[in-house]
DNA sequence: AATGCTCCTGCGAAGATTCGCAGGAGGCGA
DNA sequence: TCGCCTCCTGCGAATCTTCGCAGGAGCATT
């Protein structure tokens, strides 16, 4: 596809290598329509290519390693397990997790770009909050809904 | 200890059952200075009472009720494994996790407040960001300091 | 104090994620 | 293109966390 070379390019950029399984990887989870548990991107690895043999292990060092090199966020929410998704370097968003009936809701806050700057001025600390899972109730579970 | 039936207290108004168990892991918690993991709070437990047999799946039970309940949080940072703390009802504070150096630092950040506003104004979502993992660089892991 | 309805617990197993090791492959320099 | 250094992978084991089930205990009511 014709971001291949794109993901190969931020990998190198990175002083990372590109294997073969990265790419695979990667370009599974770039083309995912949402979020992605490791499971997930296994198997969707070998459904575009059978012939593809990759370890779980390898998608989750993979996964670690995108995440170092943002290029890949990883969300674990209330269902436990961790799913991941890809970056997009133009836009920011933040998950809202209903702790009743489950459903995400994606949004983004400018109000956390604030949160970023303060604490920056403040304590030197350079935060990374592009990607955010937070819990709370949705408007039809919350008090005034369900 | 005196604040035993205030724990006692918070389960029961939630329409929870106070068992001796959740009463000594929330106790062990709640006394213990920092966050504590799993099995830490485990081992508190049977260092304050030797007698007490309790499993690990019933310290996860407990801690997952209780920060449904918001008496606890967990935070899950990048050493992978969870870790629990005792929450202060009067107090919020979000843990600064550097990715570098894995040095955690606490600090109370107003603007997440507004974050919380904005959310439920735009949204409707009810967010609860008392407590949160932030990942990032710290001053000394930074471009200006090491 | 006794009863009964549920929720809660301990146990063991299953599922999810990380780790250690030996061998293989990427990419730099010659 | 070849060789080498190092990083990366696959495998299996270890660790962390969740789940299902059968029995036990909290607490509201009597």
């Amino acid at each position: 596809m014709s971001c291949e070379p794109e993901i190969a390019q931020a990998v190198r950029d990175r002083g990372r290598r590109l294997t073969i399984q990265r790419a695979k990887i990667l370009s599974a989870l770039r083309h995912a329509s949402d979020h992605q548990s490791a499971e997930q991107i296994l198997d969707r690895v070998r459904d575009s290519d059978p012939h593809a043999d990759i370890s779980l292990s390898t998608v989750y060092r993979t996964l670690e390693t995108s995440t170092d090199l943002h290029l890949t966020s990883e969300l674990r929410g209330a269902s436990g397990i961790s799913v991941f998704e890809w970056n997009d370097p133009d836009t920011t968003h933040h998950h809202l997790e209903c702790r009743d009936c489950g459903t995400t809701e994606e949004v983004d806050l400018s109000s956390l770009q604030l949160a970023e700057a303060e604490i920056r001025e403040r304590i030197g600390f350079q935060a990374d909050i592009r990607h955010l899972a937070i819990p709370g109730l949705c408007a039809d579970c919350g008090p005034d809904g369900g």
